[in-house]
Order: structure tokens, then C-alpha cells, then sequence
DNA sequence: CTTTACGTTGACGTCAACGTCAAGAACGTG
DNA sequence: CACGTTCTTGACGTTGACGTCAACGTAAAG
């Protein structure tokens, strides 16, 4: 095994654990997507690593915005809607009108959301029921 | 506003209510779907109407199934993966092992469910708590 | 100093899920 | 029975989300 590539670019003095950086393989391999997903990512904006010359140098931040879109993605929704709402996270806030606009959007996401959530547990019960039946039916042929 | 063609096919006598049947364009409109849509449906095997001549007819069966095709389908699910589970409610299960391997199916199947519930209440949660920031940040500029 | 591993940018390929014509066939209506 | 409406089957186009391949740079390791 290999020394990791972290250990090189972190300098002895510096703290091991605030502001780690890691390369493209290492992200892609610890949230289990291929590093062309990744790149993909980054050409529609979902993340926006540093380059160090032309290298990218992925920060925590990257991989919070990442494991959000990994989220969205589980939860089937497009990467341009994805962007939307994680950018919201990080939308100004500082003026009043933009922190209203912000609300509003929260707004609109969470009924897109619990309308989901309504579906997922109207399926969750459809299966439960059917389970049910099939049980009944296999307890009938004992 | 012209003649429903679901009175035509229906002879007088007939009771309305019970064995009603529904053209391709009646049946689009009523899911909010296109009629290219329905048909796409049907080309993946997810619904199968009653051919009469050439011509389709749609039957509560397919009516069901379709309702369960997009709730599948706003929930993010493949078509094929909505296939298996859909196939699933109608698939044979007069022999012990037919049943067993069904509920197997089941229990799969409730686990991604569970696992994409986990991930929506996750993603309702933060934005609940994105929310109360902002809405304290607009308390203190009053 | 070559090898090897990892990284980079295009550019094209692919697959799912439909959209979009085109060109008939069938059907009820004036 | 002509006619407009609705339905049918192709077949090709499109968009999103990547996969794949080529061609090249670079940096540590032998």
C-alpha cells in the first residue's frame, strides 16, 4: 500500500484534520462514483473544486455539496433541479428581499418534497398490505 | 364539447359503472400524460389493454396499473425496476415457493422504500433547519 | 531517466424516456 | 359517401446522465 497522496501534500505542522484537502480518485472512490461522475459534476456546476495548477484539490466543502447530490440523485431528481436547491444553501442572504426570495424557494421545494414523501408512503403501505396477503395465503396452504 | 366516445362503445343496457372502458386519448388526459407516453408504456410491457381490432382499449386494470407506473415514476424509479414491482402485485403465487420468493421480492423491495424515506426525511429535515436560520437571520434585521 | 500511476481535456458513444413527425386506417357525422 | 377526428404503426430526434477512448502532462519511484 502506497503512502496516501493526503500525507504528501499536508506539511508536518499543519493540523491533520481542518482543512484536508483530497484528490479526484479519493473522492470518487469514498462516495463510490467514477471520477468521470465527478468531473460531470463539475461541468454543471453541482461542485467547484480549486486547481492547484491543473490539478482539482477537492475541500470539505466539495464534498458536502457532493454527498447532497448523491442524496438528490438517490431521491431521483435531476442534477439542474439538484443545483438549484444546493445553491440555495449557499445563496446571499444579506438583503432582506433575498432572504424572502430564499424562504419562498424553501417553500416550494419542501412541498415538492413531502408530495414525495406522500407517494413513498402510500407505496411503503401498498407493500405492506400486499405482504400481508401473501402471508395469509401462505399460512392457508399449511 | 362533444360526445364522450365512452358512451358510444357503451351499448344502453349495460351497467356504466362497472366495466367502463376508456380510449388511449381519455385515458392520457386523465393521468396528465401524452398519448406517445401510454403508448411507451405499453412497448416496455408495463401495461397491456385490450386490443379491439386495432384499436386499444384501457381497462381499470390498466387504469391501476398506470396510476402505479407514475407514482413509481415520480418517485424517481426506473421504468424496468417499476416493471418488476408492479409485476410483482399480478405474478402467480398458487405454489409455496411462487410465494416465498415473492415475499423475498417484498422485503427487497420495502428496504430501497426505507432507504429512500431515510434519505427524503434527511433532506426535509435540513431544510427545515436551513429555514429557521433564515428566519431568525430576518428576525434580527427588523 | 524511463517507467508507472494518476490527472487533464476533448470528443464521441450509449441508454432511458420520451418527443416529433409522417402516412395511413377506422369511425361517426353532416 | 365525403370529411374531419381519432387512432394506428413506424422511424427518427432529443435530452439527461453519464461511459469510453484517445492523447497528452506530470510527478514520484525504481
Amino acid at each position: 500500500m502506497p503512502t496516501p497522496a493526503a500525507d504528501v501534500r499536508r506539511p508536518r505542522d499543519a493540523p491533520a484534520a481542518a482543512d484536508r484537502t483530497w484528490t479526484i480518485a479519493e473522492v470518487a472512490e469514498e462516495f463510490g462514483v467514477t471520477h468521470r461522475t465527478v468531473r460531470h459534476y463539475e461541468d454543471l456546476g453541482l461542485i467547484s473544486p480549486e486547481r492547484r495548477g491543473t490539478t482539482r484539490v477537492y475541500h470539505r466543502r466539495d464534498r458536502t455539496r457532493l454527498s447532497l447530490v448523491l442524496r438528490g440523485r438517490r431521491l431521483g431528481f435531476p442534477l439542474d433541479e439538484i443545483r438549484t436547491i444546493i445553491d440555495l444553501y449557499d445563496a446571499p442572504r444579506g438583503r432582506r428581499s433575498q432572504l424572502e426570495y430564499v424562504l419562498a424557494q424553501i417553500d416550494e421545494r419542501r412541498a415538492a418534497l413531502e408530495q414525495r414523501r406522500r407517494d413513498l408512503e402510500a407505496a411503503i403501505d401498498e407493500l405492506g398490505r400486499f405482504e400481508r396477503r401473501c402471508r395469509d395465503d401462505l399460512d392457508r396452504m399449511r
